[in-house]
DNA sequence: ATGGCTTGAGTGTCAAGA
């Protein structure tokens, strides 16, 4: 990837790439990006679809496991400096995969769900985006052009959330997790959707339960955060609603951005 | 109504997601 050249950038939470990757190869052919990460591909090594995502044209770099978690990079050319979960940080759970692609690093986070604030798994969410933050700010004097995309289970702000008042203060909105989101902003990262016009009640993920998706009862947890010199030259940044509307949808939507 | 679907594990019905 030489410098002044269009690069498109997506993240997608698939929820298992066994049952997804029909979509994931239909998304391909339709949007040509350069690199899609994904999450919760839900397995080992020996069951991800490397020779069917080779036969599409893409190269892939997996760090996962059985049952949950596991993240992936899917790119058009060879990545380099493949690295995997976050330096220094003990986590039996495969959330993270960064690779370089020319001048830009790539990191790909399949973030804590945090399951209800004051659990154990929410202490753990935060001490994993305090991790996280400290391992990018060393990254970021490495590689000035760096990009974090996944899902985040943070809904920044009460734009991103369909019901604010029910939501507030509850897990994905709380006070502390979105000071771990502006914590990351703090790097110099900015959030790609919110640099551009979007409609209101843009979200990225929807409950399957109670038609969440026809009602959009949803949230925006799903972010493609972009350091300065990226973000200068950030030309779109969108939520493709499509994938969702498909037979035996991810629960989450694609987010996509093109820069250059 | 702390449920409502969906997945993976693995045969009973959980845990976990968000």
């Amino acid at each position: 990837m030489g410098d002044n050249q269009r690069m498109k950038i997506a993240t997608w939470n698939v929820n298992s790439l066994k049952v997804r990757l029909p979509h994931v190869l239909d998304w391909l052919s339709a949007h040509q990006p350069d690199a899609l990460c994904l999450q919760e591909t839900k397995t080992e090594d020996a069951g991800f679809p490397f020779a069917e995502l080779l036969a599409a044209g893409y190269c892939a770099v997996h760090n996962g496991q059985k049952t949950y978690n596991g993240v992936a990079w899917l790119t058009r050319g060879e990545p380099a400096e493949v690295s995997r979960d976050i330096p220094g940080f003990a986590d039996e759970q495969k959330r993270v995969i960064a690779v370089t692609l020319g001048d830009t690093r790539l990191v790909c986070g399949y973030m804590p769900n945090g399951q209800a604030v004051g659990s154990d798994k929410y202490e753990y969410k935060l001490r994993w985006f305090a991790a996280l933050t400290d391992w990018l700010r060393e990254e970021m004097t490495r590689y000035p052009k760096l990009a974090l995309l996944g899902d985040f289970n943070i809904a920044p702000d009460d734009r991103d959330v369909h019901d604010p008042v029910a939501w507030k203060d509850q897990i994905l909105c709380s006070e502390a997790e979105r000071a771990a989101f502006s914590g990351l902003l703090a790097l110099g990262l900015s959030d790609a959707f919110r640099q551009f016009d979007q409609v209101e009640k843009s979200y990225s993920w929807w409950d399957y339960r109670e038609m969440g998706f026809r009602r959009n009862k949803g949230l925006r947890i799903d972010h493609i955060l972009l350091s300065a010199p990226l973000a200068d030259v950030c030309r779109a940044c969108v939520i493709d609603k499509a994938p969702r509307k498909l037979e035996r949808p991810s629960d989450h939507a694609p987010v996509l951005a093109e820069i250059q």
